[in-house]
DNA sequence: AATATACGTCAACATGGCTGACATAAATTT
DNA sequence: AAATTTATGTCAGCCATGTTGACGTATATT
Protein backbone atom coordinates (compact mmCIF):
# COMPACT_ATOMS: atom_id res chain seq x y z
CA UNK A 1 0.00 0.00 0.00
CA UNK A 2 1.13 3.47 -0.54
CA UNK A 3 0.48 5.21 2.62
CA UNK A 4 1.42 8.52 1.39
CA UNK A 5 0.59 11.14 4.38
CA UNK A 6 1.92 13.80 2.34
CA UNK A 7 0.76 16.07 -0.13
CA UNK A 8 1.75 17.18 -3.49
CA UNK A 9 1.72 20.72 -4.17
CA UNK A 10 0.01 21.28 -7.63
CA UNK A 11 1.16 23.50 -10.31
CA UNK A 12 -1.64 25.29 -10.47
CA UNK A 13 -1.18 26.56 -6.42
CA UNK A 14 2.64 27.56 -6.97
CA UNK A 15 1.33 29.78 -10.74
CA UNK A 16 2.04 33.30 -9.86
CA UNK A 17 -0.56 35.91 -10.60
CA UNK A 18 -0.55 37.05 -13.97
CA UNK A 19 -0.27 40.87 -13.87
CA UNK A 20 -2.85 43.01 -15.22
CA UNK A 21 -0.15 43.46 -18.41
CA UNK A 22 -0.50 40.05 -19.72
CA UNK A 23 3.08 39.12 -19.41
CA UNK A 24 2.74 35.62 -17.57
CA UNK A 25 5.74 34.71 -15.42
CA UNK A 26 7.52 31.33 -16.28
CA UNK A 27 6.46 28.79 -14.21
CA UNK A 28 8.71 26.98 -11.70
CA UNK A 29 10.27 23.78 -13.43
CA UNK A 30 9.97 21.54 -10.46
CA UNK A 31 9.62 18.41 -12.90
CA UNK A 32 13.09 19.03 -14.18
CA UNK A 33 14.88 20.72 -10.90
CA UNK A 34 13.55 17.12 -9.23
CA UNK A 35 14.43 15.03 -12.03
CA UNK A 36 17.89 16.66 -12.35
CA UNK A 37 18.34 15.93 -8.48
CA UNK A 38 17.57 11.99 -8.46
CA UNK A 39 19.26 11.07 -11.46
CA UNK A 40 22.67 12.69 -10.98
CA UNK A 41 21.75 11.13 -7.23
CA UNK A 42 21.88 7.74 -8.78
CA UNK A 43 24.23 8.48 -11.34
CA UNK A 44 27.03 9.42 -8.97
CA UNK A 45 26.07 6.59 -6.75
CA UNK A 46 26.73 3.68 -8.78
CA UNK A 47 30.58 5.10 -8.60
CA UNK A 48 30.43 5.81 -4.90
CA UNK A 49 30.18 2.06 -4.10
CA UNK A 50 32.98 0.96 -6.51
CA UNK A 51 35.25 3.72 -4.94
CA UNK A 52 34.80 2.88 -1.58
CA UNK A 53 36.19 -0.25 -1.91
CA UNK A 54 39.63 1.30 -3.12
CA UNK A 55 39.26 3.70 0.00
CA UNK A 56 38.62 6.59 -2.39
CA UNK A 57 35.73 8.88 -3.03
CA UNK A 58 34.01 11.07 -5.44
CA UNK A 59 37.29 13.86 -5.05
CA UNK A 60 39.49 11.36 -6.58
CA UNK A 61 36.72 10.31 -9.25
CA UNK A 62 36.76 13.64 -10.43
CA UNK A 63 40.32 13.64 -10.20
CA UNK A 64 40.86 10.52 -12.31
CA UNK A 65 38.35 11.37 -14.58
CA UNK A 66 39.47 14.10 -15.93
CA UNK A 67 43.28 13.19 -16.02
CA UNK A 68 42.06 10.20 -17.79
CA UNK A 69 40.50 12.17 -20.28
CA UNK A 70 43.00 15.08 -21.24
CA UNK A 71 46.13 13.72 -20.63
CA UNK A 72 49.05 15.86 -19.78
CA UNK A 73 46.02 18.15 -17.82
CA UNK A 74 48.16 20.88 -16.04
CA UNK A 75 47.95 21.02 -12.20
CA UNK A 76 46.31 24.92 -12.83
CA UNK A 77 44.11 23.49 -15.25
CA UNK A 78 42.87 20.56 -13.13
CA UNK A 79 41.70 23.36 -10.18
CA UNK A 80 40.33 25.73 -12.64
CA UNK A 81 37.70 22.75 -13.74
CA UNK A 82 37.20 21.40 -10.36
CA UNK A 83 36.75 24.91 -8.54
CA UNK A 84 38.37 24.07 -5.84
CA UNK A 85 41.85 25.02 -3.98
CA UNK A 86 45.11 23.57 -4.27
CA UNK A 87 45.38 22.86 -0.67
CA UNK A 88 42.06 20.87 -1.24
CA UNK A 89 42.91 19.06 -4.38
CA UNK A 90 46.83 18.61 -3.18
CA UNK A 91 45.19 15.80 -0.22
CA UNK A 92 43.65 13.60 -3.17
CA UNK A 93 46.01 14.02 -5.51
CA UNK A 94 48.81 13.18 -3.40
CA UNK A 95 47.61 10.15 -2.50
CA UNK A 96 46.22 9.14 -6.21
CA UNK A 97 50.47 9.40 -7.11
CA UNK A 98 51.46 7.34 -4.07
CA UNK A 99 49.50 4.90 -4.73
CA UNK A 100 50.53 4.50 -8.06
CA UNK A 101 46.78 5.92 -10.10
CA UNK A 102 48.74 8.83 -11.90
CA UNK A 103 51.89 9.70 -12.69
CA UNK A 104 53.19 13.67 -13.40
CA UNK A 105 55.94 14.87 -16.22
CA UNK A 106 57.60 17.93 -16.14
CA UNK A 107 56.48 20.36 -19.08
CA UNK A 108 58.68 20.26 -21.81
CA UNK A 109 58.13 24.06 -22.70
CA UNK A 110 57.69 24.93 -19.05
CA UNK A 111 59.63 22.52 -16.35
CA UNK A 112 57.72 24.20 -13.62
CA UNK A 113 54.57 22.71 -15.02
CA UNK A 114 53.62 19.33 -14.04
CA UNK A 115 51.67 17.15 -16.38
CA UNK A 116 49.09 14.70 -15.08
CA UNK A 117 49.16 11.51 -16.97
CA UNK A 118 47.17 7.69 -16.27
CA UNK A 119 48.82 5.00 -15.07
CA UNK A 120 46.94 1.40 -16.42
CA UNK A 121 46.03 1.65 -13.06
CA UNK A 122 44.49 4.55 -13.04
CA UNK A 123 42.81 3.99 -16.08
CA UNK A 124 41.69 0.48 -15.39
CA UNK A 125 39.63 2.51 -12.64
CA UNK A 126 38.25 5.35 -14.48
CA UNK A 127 37.27 2.45 -17.01
CA UNK A 128 35.74 0.80 -14.27
CA UNK A 129 33.68 4.19 -12.95
CA UNK A 130 32.85 5.00 -16.58
CA UNK A 131 31.33 1.50 -17.45
CA UNK A 132 28.72 1.78 -14.38
CA UNK A 133 27.76 5.07 -15.28
CA UNK A 134 27.61 4.68 -19.59
CA UNK A 135 25.32 1.53 -18.76
CA UNK A 136 22.77 3.82 -17.16
CA UNK A 137 23.02 6.10 -19.23
CA UNK A 138 22.40 3.85 -22.39
CA UNK A 139 19.81 2.75 -20.43
CA UNK A 140 18.47 6.10 -20.26
CA UNK A 141 18.87 7.22 -24.05
CA UNK A 142 17.04 3.67 -24.97
CA UNK A 143 14.06 4.67 -26.67
CA UNK A 144 15.23 7.52 -27.73
CA UNK A 145 15.77 7.77 -31.52
CA UNK A 146 18.44 10.09 -33.13
CA UNK A 147 16.83 13.88 -32.92
CA UNK A 148 15.64 12.72 -29.26
CA UNK A 149 19.73 12.10 -28.22
CA UNK A 150 20.22 15.63 -29.87
CA UNK A 151 17.49 17.01 -27.79
CA UNK A 152 19.12 15.52 -24.45
CA UNK A 153 23.24 16.52 -25.50
CA UNK A 154 21.66 20.19 -26.55
CA UNK A 155 19.60 20.75 -23.17
CA UNK A 156 22.67 19.68 -20.80
CA UNK A 157 25.02 21.89 -23.18
CA UNK A 158 22.38 24.95 -22.54
CA UNK A 159 22.83 24.13 -18.74
CA UNK A 160 26.40 25.17 -18.41
CA UNK A 161 27.21 28.68 -18.21
CA UNK A 162 29.59 29.17 -21.51
CA UNK A 163 31.30 32.66 -20.45
CA UNK A 164 34.75 32.28 -18.50
CA UNK A 165 34.91 28.81 -19.71
CA UNK A 166 38.19 26.80 -17.97
CA UNK A 167 40.46 25.33 -21.12
CA UNK A 168 38.38 21.65 -20.09
CA UNK A 169 35.12 23.19 -21.13
CA UNK A 170 36.25 25.49 -23.71
CA UNK A 171 37.62 22.39 -25.39
CA UNK A 172 34.08 20.53 -25.26
CA UNK A 173 32.63 23.68 -26.04
CA UNK A 174 34.51 23.60 -29.15
CA UNK A 175 33.33 20.15 -29.70
CA UNK A 176 29.37 21.03 -29.27
CA UNK A 177 29.62 18.79 -26.53
CA UNK A 178 30.23 15.92 -28.52
CA UNK A 179 33.08 13.47 -27.77
CA UNK A 180 35.69 14.32 -29.69
CA UNK A 181 37.14 12.49 -32.62
CA UNK A 182 40.63 12.29 -34.57
CA UNK B 1 44.95 31.82 -28.33
CA UNK B 2 43.49 28.64 -26.57
CA UNK B 3 47.32 27.47 -25.31
CA UNK B 4 45.54 24.11 -24.95
CA UNK B 5 48.97 22.04 -23.99
CA UNK B 6 46.71 19.13 -23.03
CA UNK B 7 45.35 16.04 -25.02
CA UNK B 8 41.52 15.08 -25.91
CA UNK B 9 41.08 11.20 -26.35
CA UNK B 10 39.54 10.11 -29.20
CA UNK B 11 36.80 7.47 -29.18
CA UNK B 12 38.69 5.41 -31.11
CA UNK B 13 41.24 5.26 -28.98
CA UNK B 14 39.49 4.23 -25.85
CA UNK B 15 37.41 1.62 -28.20
CA UNK B 16 37.91 -1.77 -26.97
CA UNK B 17 38.63 -4.37 -29.08
CA UNK B 18 35.49 -6.17 -30.30
CA UNK B 19 35.60 -9.74 -29.84
CA UNK B 20 36.17 -12.50 -32.68
CA UNK B 21 32.25 -13.12 -31.75
CA UNK B 22 31.38 -10.20 -33.40
CA UNK B 23 29.89 -8.52 -30.20
CA UNK B 24 30.75 -4.69 -29.92
CA UNK B 25 31.06 -3.39 -26.58
CA UNK B 26 28.98 -0.61 -26.01
CA UNK B 27 31.15 2.62 -26.32
CA UNK B 28 31.65 4.55 -23.23
CA UNK B 29 29.30 7.62 -23.27
CA UNK B 30 32.25 10.19 -22.25
CA UNK B 31 30.18 13.28 -23.93
CA UNK B 32 26.70 12.63 -21.34
CA UNK B 33 28.98 11.93 -18.83
CA UNK B 34 31.12 15.18 -19.15
CA UNK B 35 28.18 17.28 -20.07
CA UNK B 36 26.23 16.07 -16.79
CA UNK B 37 28.95 16.73 -14.99
CA UNK B 38 29.45 20.43 -16.05
CA UNK B 39 25.24 21.14 -16.38
CA UNK B 40 24.58 19.82 -12.54
CA UNK B 41 27.74 22.08 -11.21
CA UNK B 42 26.37 25.16 -12.89
CA UNK B 43 22.89 23.92 -12.12
CA UNK B 44 23.87 24.27 -8.37
CA UNK B 45 25.89 26.83 -8.46
CA UNK B 46 23.76 29.68 -8.47
CA UNK B 47 21.52 28.72 -5.12
CA UNK B 48 25.27 28.21 -3.57
CA UNK B 49 25.56 31.92 -3.85
CA UNK B 50 22.07 32.64 -2.11
CA UNK B 51 22.70 30.26 0.56
CA UNK B 52 25.67 31.60 1.29
CA UNK B 53 24.01 35.44 1.90
CA UNK B 54 21.59 32.84 4.43
CA UNK B 55 24.96 31.47 6.14
CA UNK B 56 23.08 28.09 4.86
CA UNK B 57 24.55 25.02 2.48
CA UNK B 58 22.98 22.81 -0.25
CA UNK B 59 22.01 20.33 2.62
CA UNK B 60 19.50 23.16 3.54
CA UNK B 61 18.62 23.92 0.40
CA UNK B 62 17.55 20.16 -0.02
CA UNK B 63 15.50 19.86 2.84
CA UNK B 64 13.71 22.98 2.16
CA UNK B 65 12.58 22.03 -1.11
CA UNK B 66 11.52 18.80 -0.31
CA UNK B 67 9.47 20.24 3.17
CA UNK B 68 8.39 22.58 0.20
CA UNK B 69 6.94 20.74 -2.32
CA UNK B 70 5.86 18.07 -0.25
CA UNK B 71 4.03 19.75 2.90
CA UNK B 72 3.29 17.14 5.24
CA UNK B 73 6.49 15.20 4.55
CA UNK B 74 7.57 12.78 7.58
CA UNK B 75 11.49 13.39 8.92
CA UNK B 76 11.31 9.41 8.06
CA UNK B 77 10.54 10.07 4.32
CA UNK B 78 12.78 12.67 4.15
CA UNK B 79 15.62 10.63 5.06
CA UNK B 80 14.72 8.00 2.55
CA UNK B 81 14.58 10.80 0.12
CA UNK B 82 18.11 12.55 1.02
CA UNK B 83 19.57 8.83 2.23
CA UNK B 84 21.36 10.35 4.75
CA UNK B 85 21.58 9.89 8.53
CA UNK B 86 18.65 11.24 11.28
CA UNK B 87 21.89 13.18 12.85
CA UNK B 88 22.88 14.72 9.74
CA UNK B 89 19.60 15.48 8.73
CA UNK B 90 19.13 16.75 12.72
CA UNK B 91 21.64 19.43 12.21
CA UNK B 92 20.40 21.11 9.41
CA UNK B 93 17.05 20.76 10.27
CA UNK B 94 17.27 22.00 13.68
CA UNK B 95 18.53 25.26 12.33
CA UNK B 96 15.49 25.59 9.63
CA UNK B 97 13.43 25.02 12.51
CA UNK B 98 15.08 27.08 14.96
CA UNK B 99 15.16 29.90 12.10
CA UNK B 100 11.64 29.87 11.09
CA UNK B 101 11.62 28.52 7.62
CA UNK B 102 10.13 25.48 8.95
CA UNK B 103 7.54 24.09 11.10
CA UNK B 104 6.39 20.67 12.35
CA UNK B 105 3.20 19.64 13.85
CA UNK B 106 2.15 15.84 15.26
CA UNK B 107 1.00 13.79 13.28
CA UNK B 108 -2.78 13.42 13.58
CA UNK B 109 -3.25 9.46 13.44
CA UNK B 110 -0.13 8.82 14.80
CA UNK B 111 1.34 11.66 16.97
CA UNK B 112 4.79 10.49 16.81
CA UNK B 113 5.36 12.04 13.24
CA UNK B 114 6.89 15.39 13.20
CA UNK B 115 4.85 16.32 9.61
CA UNK B 116 6.94 19.32 7.91
CA UNK B 117 5.27 22.07 6.67
CA UNK B 118 7.82 25.29 5.06
CA UNK B 119 6.68 28.80 6.23
CA UNK B 120 5.83 31.80 4.54
CA UNK B 121 9.85 32.66 5.03
CA UNK B 122 10.63 29.39 3.86
CA UNK B 123 8.81 29.41 0.86
CA UNK B 124 9.99 32.90 -0.19
CA UNK B 125 13.70 31.22 -0.27
CA UNK B 126 12.83 28.35 -2.03
CA UNK B 127 10.80 30.76 -4.33
CA UNK B 128 14.02 32.16 -5.05
CA UNK B 129 16.32 29.59 -5.18
CA UNK B 130 14.17 27.55 -7.82
CA UNK B 131 13.55 30.86 -9.58
CA UNK B 132 17.32 30.94 -10.41
CA UNK B 133 17.39 27.32 -11.42
CA UNK B 134 14.09 27.68 -13.31
CA UNK B 135 16.04 30.32 -15.85
CA UNK B 136 18.62 28.16 -16.20
CA UNK B 137 16.40 25.35 -17.15
CA UNK B 138 14.19 27.52 -19.67
CA UNK B 139 17.32 28.79 -21.35
CA UNK B 140 18.54 25.39 -21.54
CA UNK B 141 15.09 23.89 -23.12
CA UNK B 142 14.88 26.97 -25.59
CA UNK B 143 14.97 26.04 -28.88
CA UNK B 144 13.56 22.02 -28.20
CA UNK B 145 10.16 21.65 -29.92
CA UNK B 146 7.62 19.62 -27.46
CA UNK B 147 9.19 16.01 -28.53
CA UNK B 148 13.02 17.29 -27.53
CA UNK B 149 11.51 18.18 -24.07
CA UNK B 150 9.42 15.02 -23.94
CA UNK B 151 13.49 13.22 -24.75
CA UNK B 152 15.07 14.85 -21.87
CA UNK B 153 12.53 14.04 -19.25
CA UNK B 154 12.44 10.65 -20.41
CA UNK B 155 16.26 10.76 -20.55
CA UNK B 156 16.25 11.97 -17.22
CA UNK B 157 13.17 9.31 -16.02
CA UNK B 158 15.63 6.55 -17.29
CA UNK B 159 18.49 7.97 -15.39
CA UNK B 160 16.89 7.33 -12.21
CA UNK B 161 17.36 3.95 -10.31
CA UNK B 162 13.23 2.75 -10.34
CA UNK B 163 13.78 -0.09 -7.70
CA UNK B 164 13.05 0.36 -4.39
CA UNK B 165 11.76 4.08 -4.54
CA UNK B 166 11.44 6.03 -1.06
CA UNK B 167 7.78 7.48 -1.16
CA UNK B 168 8.67 10.97 -2.98
CA UNK B 169 9.83 9.42 -6.04
CA UNK B 170 7.61 6.94 -5.83
CA UNK B 171 4.61 10.26 -6.54
CA UNK B 172 7.20 11.32 -9.03
CA UNK B 173 7.63 8.34 -10.76
CA UNK B 174 3.45 7.96 -10.49
CA UNK B 175 3.16 11.15 -12.50
CA UNK B 176 6.16 10.06 -15.27
CA UNK B 177 8.24 12.76 -14.07
CA UNK B 178 5.64 15.30 -15.28
CA UNK B 179 4.70 17.77 -12.10
CA UNK B 180 1.25 16.91 -10.71
CA UNK B 181 -1.40 18.85 -11.26
CA UNK B 182 -4.75 18.67 -9.36
C1' DA C 1 69.34 40.71 -10.51
C1' DA C 2 64.65 41.23 -9.39
C1' DT C 3 60.20 39.67 -9.89
C1' DA C 4 56.50 36.67 -11.20
C1' DT C 5 54.63 32.12 -11.84
C1' DA C 6 53.59 26.99 -11.02
C1' DC C 7 53.41 24.10 -7.69
C1' DG C 8 53.78 21.98 -2.97
C1' DT C 9 52.93 22.11 1.88
C1' DC C 10 51.86 23.32 6.83
C1' DA C 11 48.26 24.74 9.99
C1' DA C 12 43.71 25.67 11.21
C1' DC C 13 38.93 25.68 10.45
C1' DA C 14 33.83 24.66 8.49
C1' DT C 15 30.38 21.78 6.45
C1' DG C 16 28.10 17.87 6.08
C1' DG C 17 28.53 13.12 5.77
C1' DC C 18 29.12 8.88 9.17
C1' DT C 19 28.65 5.36 13.54
C1' DG C 20 27.22 4.19 18.14
C1' DA C 21 24.68 4.95 22.17
C1' DC C 22 20.89 6.41 24.62
C1' DA C 23 16.21 8.99 25.85
C1' DT C 24 11.32 9.88 25.26
C1' DA C 25 6.76 9.51 23.78
C1' DA C 26 3.39 7.12 21.52
C1' DA C 27 1.74 3.07 19.09
C1' DT C 28 1.38 -1.86 18.91
C1' DT C 29 1.61 -6.50 20.57
C1' DT C 30 1.37 -9.94 23.95
C1' DA D 1 -1.51 -3.97 31.96
C1' DA D 2 2.98 -4.88 30.63
C1' DA D 3 6.32 -5.50 27.21
C1' DT D 4 7.94 -4.23 22.90
C1' DT D 5 8.45 -1.63 18.80
C1' DT D 6 8.49 2.64 16.32
C1' DA D 7 9.34 7.74 15.33
C1' DT D 8 12.03 11.07 16.62
C1' DG D 9 15.69 13.73 19.04
C1' DT D 10 20.28 14.19 20.80
C1' DC D 11 25.14 13.60 22.63
C1' DA D 12 29.80 12.46 21.35
C1' DG D 13 33.20 11.74 18.17
C1' DC D 14 35.22 10.52 13.58
C1' DC D 15 36.06 11.22 8.48
C1' DA D 16 36.13 13.39 3.82
C1' DT D 17 36.51 17.33 1.52
C1' DG D 18 35.86 21.93 1.12
C1' DT D 19 37.94 26.69 2.86
C1' DT D 20 41.79 30.69 4.07
C1' DG D 21 46.37 32.26 4.99
C1' DA D 22 51.25 31.80 5.03
C1' DC D 23 55.40 30.31 3.27
C1' DG D 24 59.10 27.59 0.36
C1' DT D 25 61.31 26.16 -3.95
C1' DA D 26 62.20 25.81 -8.72
C1' DT D 27 61.85 27.93 -12.91
C1' DA D 28 60.54 31.55 -16.18
C1' DT D 29 60.25 36.28 -17.33
C1' DT D 30 61.50 41.08 -17.09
Amino acid sequence: MADINFSVRSAAATKANPEISGARPAETRWDIIELLFFAYRDFVGDPDDVLAEFGFGRAHHRVMHFVHRYPGLKVADLLDVLRITKQSLGRVLKQLLDEGYIVQKAGDADRRQRLLFATPKGEALVAKLAGLQTDRILRALQGLDASGVEAVRKFLLGMIDHDDPDKVLEAILRAGGKTVKE
